[in-house]
DNA sequence: TTGTAGGCGTTATCAT
DNA sequence: ATGATAACGCCTACAA
């Protein structure tokens, strides 16, 4: 009883608690800790024996100080309420954790500020390298990274005129591709759901990809109408039924993301109308949610584990320092389900 | 160019080179930077003058080592893969960017190994306190977080036996009214779908829930078939499917989460079952997509945003030490859809 | 293989 | 209001 509330009383145990405790030196115990190769067998036992009986672990702040380096990953998305980076990140820190990696996830909210807030952060907590989301974010927030030569690797996107190490894939040609089939099919009147652009490569690209298409086939810019909101199955929805109240509505949805198109789907549903045979509506990512939603989503299949292990990759590769890292592209797929059909015969 | 080069050659800027610069003490730039009221204003002007231009940003490790706080929490959670944990966890991060402190997440994949392993991590990151999930964990775990005077709540569950801080709800007693309500429809023969039960404490709770409404109407613990598979709407799929196989199929299937639910609807469907007119299924959480899928789920509405918020609240009060931290527990809610009908009229 | 000792960048105490 | 300077806990040449 005294003993336990001395005990917790007790300050936390140090290198040197540890080192006297087995009788050696701090060094030593460091050695063991760090490069137990080095050591011989018998010191390792008795000092790994003090570091469990003392309960010790580093100071991660003094290791850092001194090593000047950490383990540590960080990575810095722009949010964690849906799934749309959930299994990329997931891959990523598989992956670093095969390398005895740590990862740090941060969140910024969508918001540059808060990014480089996170960015800094992480930064300052000697992570050893950063996964970004996208390109946006402000010279400084690159020019600090440059400064600092902090290794990172831009996701989520692709673009070979950006001087950034990328592993990500086209955003706007994954539309383009997608809203050209639509198109196809006959659809003229066009709608998109995109998330907000502002800050977001992303869905900048995505809406290009559409525009894009839509050139391919003469079709006027005025033909889309595009209706920004954030990212949440509610906002699809909403933004489905303003779309579905004009004088003269879309006869297909397309949907910045998986969640967005979820959102307009249930919406769809609870205003009567048959998808695709009164209104069509696509997706983009696939995630698990698009194929369970009724119909399921015709979408763009986005390889977020290859994504996030070849980007864990990339910059484990550029921390050693030893290989010279160089961007990925990786393909998406158009993925065909019962959401997008043919355009209906006439308004 | 070359200026260029020498700049990113040149080493990161510390507190004595904005000392230098700006032509005063590393106290005095330290002193602006963490307490500006106590220096002057044409001083403060000055320092910060010379952080601009060299882009200085404190040496977390070092501020660490010297202030023994760090104004980071940490959050150890079983996965990111799915949206269990991301409302809650993001109510976390948002309490806490009002007290100006970050959160950093680390993931365990729901193996108790990993969990003390990154637990370590952050602890000796210097994480000024933790949130983690549910009881299980070693006792080993625990004294070293004892030991360390570690501030910590368990979430997502909650054991007014236990000693640890806890802000979270009764999984055994949400599970057991949401239970005793499928029995009061008529269903006999019932069916589980839970996930892994080892090292899940919350699994296990829900699990009992069910025995416990059922002991409570007199049905035998072998009335209700268990399927375990970890969280995932394919597993739930398949899962699903197995226990539709038997000779004596269930009336009711509830799942230990809605992810599963999902996947079982998903597959329910596949097989031409009408749900809930041959067989009802239910869920546990309440995210997003058991609104989405079709019939929407009946399941238990967890207050997962209340739940990171009042996490966060407590462990600010145990970080400051001003006020007695004490255990929250929260309230679930039944949510009735139409995934939950009565009994089949016989078999 | 092991020990000694200097240094890593900040903070905070004590003077001034 | 500001400056010197001693911790803080660990790593890593360098020595033995």
């Amino acid at each position: 009883m005294s003993a336990e509330t001395d005990r917790s009383k007790a300050g936390i145990p140090k290198l040197a608690d540890v080192a006297r405790q087995a009788g050696v030196s701090t060094a030593t115990v460091s050695r063991c800790l760090n490069d137990p190769s080095v050591v011989s067998e018998r010191t390792r036992q008795k000092v790994m024996k003090a570091v469990e009986r003392l309960g010790y672990a580093p100071n991660f702040g003094a290791q850092a100080l001194a090593a000047k380096r950490t383990n540590t990953f960080g990575a810095i998305i722009p949010t964690m309420e849906n799934a749309i980076f959930a299994r990329g990140l997931q891959a990523f820190q598989e992956e670093l954790g095969a390398h005895r990696t740590t990862l740090l996830v941060a969140s910024s909210s969508y918001r540059p500020d808060l990014e480089e807030e996170q960015i800094r952060a992480l930064v300052a907590r000697g992570a050893d390298a950063l996964l970004l989301i996208g390109y946006d974010r402000t010279e400084a927030t690159y020019e600090f990274l440059r400064q600092r030569n902090m290794p990172f690797v831009v996701s989520w996107a692709f673009d070979a005129g950006h001087s950034a190490t990328t592993v990500g894939f086209d955003n706007r040609q994954a539309m383009q591709t997608l809203a050209a089939q639509v198109i196809d099919l006959g659809h003229r009147r066009l709608a998109l759901i995109s998330a907000e652009r502002r800050d977001n490569d992303r869905a900048r690209e995505r809406v290009a990809g559409v525009l894009a298409a839509m050139a391919d086939t003469g079709l006027a810019p005025d033909d889309l109408t595009i209706v920004e909101v954030p990212y949440s199955i509610e906002n699809g929805s909403s933004a489905f039924a303003q779309l579905m109240a004009r004088a003269d509505p879309p006869t297909a949805v397309l949907c910045g993301n998986d969640v967005l198109a979820a959102g307009a789907l249930t919406q769809a549903k609870a205003m009567g109308l048959s998808v695709p045979d009164d209104v069509s509506i696509t997706g983009f990512d696939d995630i698990e949610l698009a194929q369970i939603v009724d119909p399921p989503l015709t979408t763009v299949h986005v390889p977020h584990r290859d994504m996030g292990r070849e980007a864990a990759r990339t910059l484990i590769a550029a921390r050693n320092g030893t290989e010279k890292v160089s961007s990925l592209k990786l393909q998406t797929q158009l993925v065909w389900r019962q959401s997008l059909g043919p355009a209906p015969k006439t308004g």
